[in-house]
DNA sequence: TATTGTTATACTCTATAACTATA
DNA sequence: TATAGTTATAGAGTATAACAATA
């Protein structure tokens, strides 16, 4: 072990017990942003664990409530989601009698997504429990000024990056 | 359809064209954080993309370069990677000669990690790399005390919630 | 009994290519 | 020719269970 106080190295056979030094990692934006998000995610799921959603899933439901008659496409760009993999995303809340697909009118390669009268109760109730995490996320980071900070702070982090891409 | 001239809607009868209302997961935290950490992890990868490493192979490096000697599930717990899943990385950066494992005298169910000659000159390529990607984050963040600020904020977002976990 | 490394396995998320039917 | 939806597939990341060797 390498001691900055002494430059004498101790106990080099096995590497010195304790804390690991982990300052290079500690102070990376990558880094931690990783663990924030990873950690978060974990919250966020537990909070609901039991509607039986996923993070994707919950996206979907949300812009379809404020979005009706979109096609497919446009929900998955507006969340990331190519539209490869965003087909079973919709099949399973589709099996669940939580959305429905009817064709365009006017392009009838589309599908417009709307919600059932079940999804529109079951959103209103996922809405209330995502209202109650954002609201303990904005207490945590110091309040509604704050939180728009923070997320300023995050759109310049990324600010001219491409959306979409390999 | 929305014409952008007119102002008008058009073809209203599927719901308006334009641009949709993402309203509602725009001024969510963890969407954003999500989206974030995605694209800057994108951005990450393409700053690698010579050296044939992924963030999480880079951060097991960078751990051992600081902490030569320790077990691997002492690197593996700093970086949040599960033991079991540890194994087939370690294997990939033995297999390329950057790291070695070396059986621990003190107890000989563990492995002491240690990089290679070859391994030392690669981290040396790879954290110049590193420092200027984490220079533009800092720059783009507004410098180093909007960094700080940024990692704390990011730090009490999720305060008390387990590294590990289900 | 508990821990270290390992294997096997599974599930999610993401990425690409190719097909169909429309436009 | 271009686009919308779909299928198939492959690669990462992450999760759990179980085992052998060792503590």
């Amino acid at each position: 072990m390498w001691d900055a106080m002494t430059n004498i190295v101790v106990n080099e056979e096995l590497g010195e017990a304790g804390a690991l030094d982990v300052s290079s990692i500690e102070h990376s934006v990558i880094f931690q942003i990783k663990r924030t998000q990873a950690l978060l995610t974990r919250r966020f799921q537990s909070r609901f664990a039991g509607f039986d959603l996923r993070p994707g899933e919950y996206g979907i439901l949300l812009l379809i409530a404020t979005n009706p008659g979109r096609k497919q496409t446009e929900i998955a760009d507006a969340l990331g989601v190519q539209r490869a993999n965003f087909v079973p995303l919709i099949n399973a809340l589709e099996r669940r009698q939580l959305t429905e697909r009817r064709p365009s009118l006017q392009d009838r390669r589309s599908n417009a997504l709307y919600l059932t009268p079940i999804g529109e109760s079951f959103v209103q109730k996922i809405c209330q429990v995502e209202a109650a995490f954002e609201a303990e996320c904005t207490a945590r980071l110091g309040g509604v000024k704050a939180r728009e900070a923070f997320l300023a702070l995050l759109s310049r982090l990324v600010a001219g990056t491409a959306v979409t891409g390999p």
